[in-house]
DNA sequence: TTGTAGGCGTTATCAC
DNA sequence: GTGATAACGCCTACAA
């Protein structure tokens, strides 16, 4: 353990070397676990390093090698749940290494987007950057990224780019099968909720929803089906659009949790008994999913373990190709469907 | 705008130099904004640096200044959403700085947890740390990173350290006054559920609730107060001890949304309605808050400003003393709480 | 007001 | 296997 007392100038690698009888670049070759070294000479280094209590110094390290250990997590906070479980599975990859994870919220509403993280990018010069949904759907995104000459790895629900690129859900197949959960209950009319307009995680939804309604040669109306922006707000109006209908569907699906939880809301209003009078799937398994009444079935994404794979994308460039880029998101089955009642 | 090409090596300092026919060290002044150049040298730097699309390598300036600009955020994940707004507050205050924020979740409950935060810090060399609730309370670490001369702030909810080191939220103040809303509705039976021992939030907030039961004379029973660990299923349990009894209070303050989310469910288990029969306030205000049915009255805590006041702390050491330490919570009003029924 | 020399702590090159 | 020596890109001290 190091001994040094504050105030003390931190050891350097000359300190080292110097009380080790060494030269600097020996020291650097221990440190790096370079082979060709005499067992002695890297054991008798190792132990001055651990009495001086020797740490490298990551600034001089990156200065030299040319490039430094930060990877950057770009995103727009789709959920702050799975940004804070990204960042933990950022970390489970990186726990041991010398790298750090810098976080960079940004506004994909601000016209300044690009300029910021251009910005950003060029001042920090990181080793690579992670870019979560929506704004991994941004091409010119990816498009700066390359221009600036820094790695990235974009998260997403369908295929956005060539694989090491990319680590992306099963969105759609998911969803698919989230439907055939509703019939296998006995459900023949199904709503859907959809997320904006320009997302490529709702399209994906939308069309997994479509598979199985197909699927099962289910009716499909128009009016079962409402647009929503994946805010409560949003998921309120399309609710209250969808439930109005005196010939409504007993069971809807919601393309996130946020929008159904606010279809809970709607129900409930209109004095509709969840899930006996209608049953509610959501997607993200976000904490509102276990916390509101009933707790809701919905499709949780490994975003944890995504965040892990991508973070070895990142680093291991040299078998980035032989980790997966697709991860199975799996149905979380809690009290918000039941079988329709019988009319 | 930079016109640099891919897989062109930056433009350094040297290459501006001599482009513009003056030292680096000229540069290096024009760059850090030296007051002692003639305004033609200075325009004339400033426009080859506009040209080659010049950008200061940071961690060239890290070692050369012996300091890096990277600000450190420890944290046990207390709930997503503060945690992120948090990282949207530092960056609010360093947006168009050099410095960037990189983020370190950790376990509590890890035997390891200090080693690891020791084996970060001396390996990042951060500039400084944010450290947040509940690990904020862990005299140990504050101690670590004096130890290694990393400067710190603690965020709490209470006075942890002297001002400069602290950034704090006024919980037992508030809590009174929520308190103090109960009673102006008309209720005298007022429950409690509580954060961990151990917990100085926990703490704060029992004292602000009896500090508002004494202010109102009010009567206080035992079997009205009951513990929780700020987790949902805790909050299930103390809600059911509490609700339980024949004769319940008509109002509860519990210490925590998700726990508050908690007693909603078992009142409604237990045929109660909220707010009718029973009032709830949580603390937080978490997005819980607003999605679950009846929206619940909480309070907000400014997490996003206080973060701003934190970077500025560590950043502007100078005048860090003039920066206020507390910042005013406030209570957000909704529907889980009304008069008491008549009985 | 500007330039020169030297140092920050590491790694790479190339001898020995 | 190991060690001088020279980068890496910036800043400080001091000189001019």
């Amino acid at each position: 353990m190091g001994t040094e007392k504050r105030g003390e100038r931190q050891p350097t690698i000359n300190d080292v070397a110097r009380v080790a009888g060494v030269s600097k670049k020996t020291v650097s070759r221990v440190i790096n676990r370079s082979p060709l070294l005499k067992d002695d000479t890297r054991s008798k280094v190792e132990q001055v390093i651990a009495d001086l209590g020797y740490v490298p110094n990551p600034q001089a390290r990156a200065l030299a090698l040319r490039r430094n250990f930060l990877l950057g997590l770009l995103h727009d906070n789709p959920n702050a749940q799975t940004v804070l479980n990204f960042q933990e599975g950022v970390l489970d990859a990186i726990r041991d290494t010398n790298f750090a994870l810098v976080v960079r919220p940004v506004n994909r509403h601000s016209p300044d987007m690009l300029d910021d993280i251009r910005d950003f990018l060029e001042k920090q010069r990181l080793y690579g950057v992670f870019i979560l949904p929506p704004i991994s759907e941004n091409e010119e995104l990816a498009a700066l990224c390359r221009e600036l000459d820094c790695a990235y790895v974009r998260m997403g629900s369908t295929q956005l780019d060539s694989p090491q690129y990319l680590v992306e859900s099963n969105d759609r197949e998911i969803v698919a099968s989230a439907i055939d959960h509703l019939v296998e209950m006995g459900h023949r009319r199904i709503g859907l909720i959809e997320g904006p307009e320009g997302f490529r995680s709702a399209y994906e939804r939308r069309e997994g929803f479509l598979d199985g309604i197909r699927r099962h040669g289910l009716e499909y109306r128009a009016q079962w089906h409402a647009p929503g922006q994946y805010t409560f707000d949003s998921g309120i109006d399309a609710a209250d659009r969808i439930l109005g209908e005196a010939d409504r569907p007993t069971a809807i699906f919601v393309s996130n949790d946020e929008m159904a939880a606010a279809a809970m809301h709607v129900a409930r209003g209109k004095g509709l008994l969840v899930p006996e009078d209608l049953s509610i799937i959501g997607f993200d398994d976000s904490p509102i999913a276990s916390h509101i009444w009933p707790p809701l079935t919905t499709v949780r994404w490994p975003i944890r373990e995504m965040a892990s794979v991508a973070a070895h994308k990142l680093i291991d460039s040299v078998d980035a190709d032989k980790l997966p880029s697709r991860l199975p998101s799996t149905l979380i089955r809690r009290s918000s469907v039941a079988p329709p009642r019988m009319k």
